[in-house]
DNA sequence: CGGCAGCTTGAGTCAATTCAAGGCCTGTGG
DNA sequence: CCACAGGCCTTGAATTGACTCAAGCTGCCG
């Protein structure tokens, strides 16, 4: 998976032009000359599911934007417990900032896409470009947001509004056009069963059950396991438990 | 702790001399003329044991600088049930930039001592001072990671190993000396039981339960209620369910 | 074709909850 | 000074939601 013939040049390289994150990912922060030498050190990458993107003993995958599919965060405990703590879908960056230790590990949930650039690379040009920096601060406060709205679910929903709630959540990440809440919304589910129940601190099997009721319900519908199509977004919203009511 | 000695030509405000946080929290990002600018918008404040200090009405409280004290960060669903989804210690930065609406409410755990400032203030020094941009983004990674493991224990543990593992937070954040593994630690809870158990997904009587096993096995001791005694705090770790494996 | 991974469904179990009662402080008012 | 009320905490007994274990289905791939 090689692609980057060194273009020094042009105005903006061949690559980042048809680049989805080239606007809203990081690399909107950068003004066209220093997207020129950061695209220098850039590679692009395909990722099968399953695939380790860090944790293993590849380093250039330190940091990078995702350009398509789902990649998922996990913490394991040693004796296999396993806890699915973000996902992340395109155009997000991936990468600890600051820190060379990464106490997760991070893997292609569904085949994935990404923009790979060495670590100094990064560290040099968030220097040069406050922009940079103040970019992924935002990403990272929308992270924590969505961590904290997911703790929510850990701790205090039940199984049936667990699993409406990744559903709800799930749509939302990956519409494809308008999301009203009464037109039918369908997409494909990026994780197995399994995963799902890691996510919500479930099991495979209680997950299956509330996918199972959810259709009988005539909430949901499900073709090949994997497609789910929402004719109600608000009615899947009721499920969920009671929304947060701030004060 | 002499406060007029080494006078500038830009003193150094009287207040911020004697400051837990003039270096350690975000103020340290600042050169003695940032902070005098700066201090002339800035009030103290005390607030007592369940005082809110976002969510109601006073938008001077917005961000703040926490001397003293614990904050409990959490999140509310419509039929009552609440989860914790962070603590603050001193010397943290109270608030969430870039956004109005707080989706979480903050309140006071235990007596608290707060230095606020506009948020006006805040986001112009921060444009002003990438340092302390710098600084937010750095203590915000901090706070995605402790929601991470938080969502371990959440979704993951039983009910042993998440007081277990709680206990081992706090213990390491309200260490008043060195912490060996070995030696005995000792603190105050600063929170009830009740707060606990929704820090945890718990609910008190398990809380209660949970810390009368830990002292039957005589691995705490409890005095007062609040008052808890760690002889080891390795065996303490033994209880929190094996530690993650990162790879 | 067999083997395997992912998914579904059922039956029985168990960890944590709910419900209930009582104890221990602390502050208040007679 | 004591009596009393109200939080907070503890403990017990009964209940239940999610888990474990087990079996069988489906679709895919060699």
């Amino acid at each position: 998976m090689t692609v980057g013939q060194n273009i020094h040049s042009s105005p903006i390289p061949v690559l980042c032009h048809s680049c989805e994150a080239r606007h809203s990912g990081v690399c909107g922060a950068l003004d066209p000359d220093q997207l020129v030498r950061f695209a220098e050190t850039t590679t692009r990458h395909k990722i099968e599911p399953g695939g380790a993107l860090i944790g293993d003993a590849e380093p250039v995958y330190s940091y990078s934007n995702l350009l398509s599919g789902v990649v998922k965060l996990t913490k394991t405990l040693s004796d296999g417990r396993q806890q699915i703590v973000g996902l992340q879908f395109s155009p997000d960056f991936l990468g600890r900032p600051f820190k060379l230790e990464s106490a997760i590990n991070a893997e292609a949930a569904t085949s994935v896409t990404l923009c790979s650039f060495p670590r100094a690379a990064v560290e040099r040009m968030m220097k040069e470009s406050p922009e940079l920096e103040h970019r992924l601060f935002k990403q990272t406060l929308n992270e924590l947001d969505d961590a904290r709205e997911l703790m929510v679910t850990l701790g205090r929903k039940t199984a049936p509004e667990k699993v409406a709630s990744f559903l709800l959540m799930i749509g939302r990440n990956m519409h494809s056009g308008v999301d009203s809440a009464e037109r039918p919304t369908c997409f494909d589910l990026p994780l197995t069963r399994a995963e799902i129940s890691d996510f919500l601190g479930l099991t495979n099997e209680t997950v299956s059950r509330q996918l199972t009721r959810l259709r009988a319900d005539g909430v949901i519908r499900i073709e090949n396991k994997r497609h789910v199509t929402v004719d109600s977004m608000s009615r899947l919203e009721q499920r969920c438990g009671g929304r947060v009511a701030p004060l």
